[in-house]
DNA sequence: AATGGCAAGTGTAATATTTACACAAATTTG
DNA sequence: CAAATTTGTGTAAATATTACACTTGCCATT
C-alpha cells in the first residue's frame, strides 16, 4: 500500500456528552475514573479511534459500552485539537453528545464504566477540557431543540404533553407557559394520542402520547424552507 | 513525556470549502491537482495537522495558503473517518467551511495553489469523499445563513440591499420578495447607511450600507432565546 | 432638454401567528 | 364529599408575515 511520506500521525480519541431526562431535571453520564491519567477525577466518556475501525463505528462502540443501547441519536460537536490539551500526549478529541432515554439503558453497563447520572446544575469539575466540552454541547443541544424535534430522543416512548414540557423547561432553564407550550406542540401534528393515560399519576391523569415517527423523519429538516415562505 | 500505551495513530487531514460570491453567483475556491494522488483531478483545498501545531492554527495556516486573508470566517462542518476514505493511506478529514469576500483574496496565493474559482452551479466531480462535503458544507451555509448575520462575510465592506438579496438568492438558489427582503433586513438595525450611493450602477444608484459590527457581535446569537419569548 | 426604461425605495390591507390570560374537568387525599 | 392539584381547552389583543402597487432617481436616447 503507497503511504503518505509526510507526516505526523497524531492519537484521535472520541469523547461523548450523554444527556438524559429523569423527569425533573436534564443529566449528565459522567465517568469516575478508577484508571489513569487522572484516576478519582469526573470526565466524559471516551475511548480512542481503532486502527480499521470507521469513526461512526467507533462513535457507536463507545456509546453501547456506556449504555448498552444501540442506535443511540448523537450529533457531532467540535473537535478539540489544542496541542497540550491532554498531559500524557497529544490528542486530538472529536466531541459529540448523545440523547438517550435515561430508563431505557443498561445500568449495569454504566456501573461497569463507573459511570454516574449527574445533574448537570450539579456537575463537578471535570478533567481536561471536557467542561468546555459540556458547555459547547449544552448550547448545541439548545440550538438543535429549538428547530428540530429531537427533545423526545430523551423520553420513554410514551409520554403526556406536561413531560414533554417540563423536559424543554430543563433543557432552556426557563419556565414556559402551559397553554401556548401544548397548542405548539400540537400543531406540529407529530404526536399520536394513544388513547392511554398516564397511570402514576396523582391528580388528573395525562393523555399518553406517541411520536408519529414517519413524520418525524419527514419534517425533521423542514426548516430549511422557512426562508423561503416568509420572503420568497 | 508519558505516552499513552496503546493505540493508532492516524493521519489528521483539514480540508476546506470555501465560498465566494462574485454579484451574481456562489462560488467555490477548487484546487486542479498538480499533485499525486489524483493528478489533473479537482479537490478541496487541504492539508495535514502537523506535529505542534493547534488544530486551529492548521485551519489558518491553510485558509492563509489558498486566499493570502487572515480572520477568515470559517466553521468546523464534520470529520469524516471512514477507513478506505483516502485510497493512499488512512486519513480522517476535519472539514470545514470559509466565507470570503471574493474581491479581497489574493489572486497570488490561489494562483501558487492552482485554484480557480468555479460557480457552484457547474462543480465539477471532486476526488474522494469531497463531493458530499461539499454538499453537506452548502446544507450548513443554508443552515446558518437563516438564523445568524453571516452572509455579510461574504460581501466587500460596503454593499447595496440588492446587493444583498441577490446573496441570499443564490445561498438558497430562489427568488425573494424585493419589499419584504429589505423590511426584513432593515429592520434587523444591523445595516448603517455610509450616506454613499452605487457608483457603477447603470439606473437608479443604491444606497451603500456597511455593517454594524458592534451589533453583529451581539446579535449574532440572539436566536437563542426564540424559544423564550415565543412561549414563555 | 425632454422622454423612456429600469431598478431602487417605500406603503398598505388582509392574513396568520404569537402572546397573555381564565375557566372547566378529572383525580387523589383527608 | 370537599379541598387541593394538575390537565385540557378557549379567546381577544398585539404582532408579524404576506402579497401586492406606486413613486423616485438615474442613465440613455432622441
Amino acid at each position: 500500500m503507497n503511504k503518505y511520506p509526510h507526516s505526523t500521525r497524531i492519537l484521535v480519541a472520541l469523547d461523548c456528552i450523554v444527556f438524559g431526562f429523569d423527569g425533573e431535571e436534564l443529566k449528565l453520564l459522567l465517568i469516575k475514573r478508577n484508571f489513569e491519567p487522572e484516576q478519582g477525577q469526573w470526565s466524559l466518556m471516551g475511548g480512542f479511534l481503532e486502527e480499521e475501525e470507521d469513526l461512526e463505528v467507533a462513535t457507536n462502540r463507545i456509546l453501547y459500552d456506556l449504555t448498552g443501547l444501540k442506535d443511540v441519536y448523537f450529533e457531532e460537536i467540535k473537535t478539540f485539537g489544542k496541542v497540550d490539551r491532554d498531559p500524557v500526549e497529544r490528542t486530538l478529541s472529536i466531541c459529540f453528545f448523545a440523547l438517550i432515554n435515561i430508563y431505557a439503558h443498561n445500568q449495569d453497563s454504566a456501573k461497569a464504566q463507573n459511570a454516574y447520572w449527574i445533574d448537570l446544575k450539579n456537575r463537578p469539575n471535570l478533567i481536561f477540557d471536557h467542561n468546555q466540552m459540556v458547555d459547547l454541547a449544552l448550547e448545541e443541544l439548545r440550538y438543535k431543540a429549538a428547530l428540530h424535534p429531537i427533545g423526545f430522543e430523551l423520553l420513554p416512548e410514551k409520554f403526556t404533553i406536561p413531560q414533554l414540557q417540563k423536559l424543554y423547561e430543563a433543557i432552556y432553564d426557563s419556565p414556559l407557559d402551559r397553554r401556548n407550550f401544548s397548542r405548539k406542540i400540537l400543531s406540529t401534528n407529530l404526536l399520536i394520542d394513544t388513547g392511554e393515560k398516564n397511570q402514576n399519576a396523582t391528580t388528573k391523569k395525562a393523555i399518553l402520547y406517541k411520536l408519529d415517527k414517519a413524520k418525524y423523519q419527514s419534517k425533521f429538516n423542514a426548516f430549511h424552507y422557512f426562508i423561503s415562505d416568509s420572503m420568497r
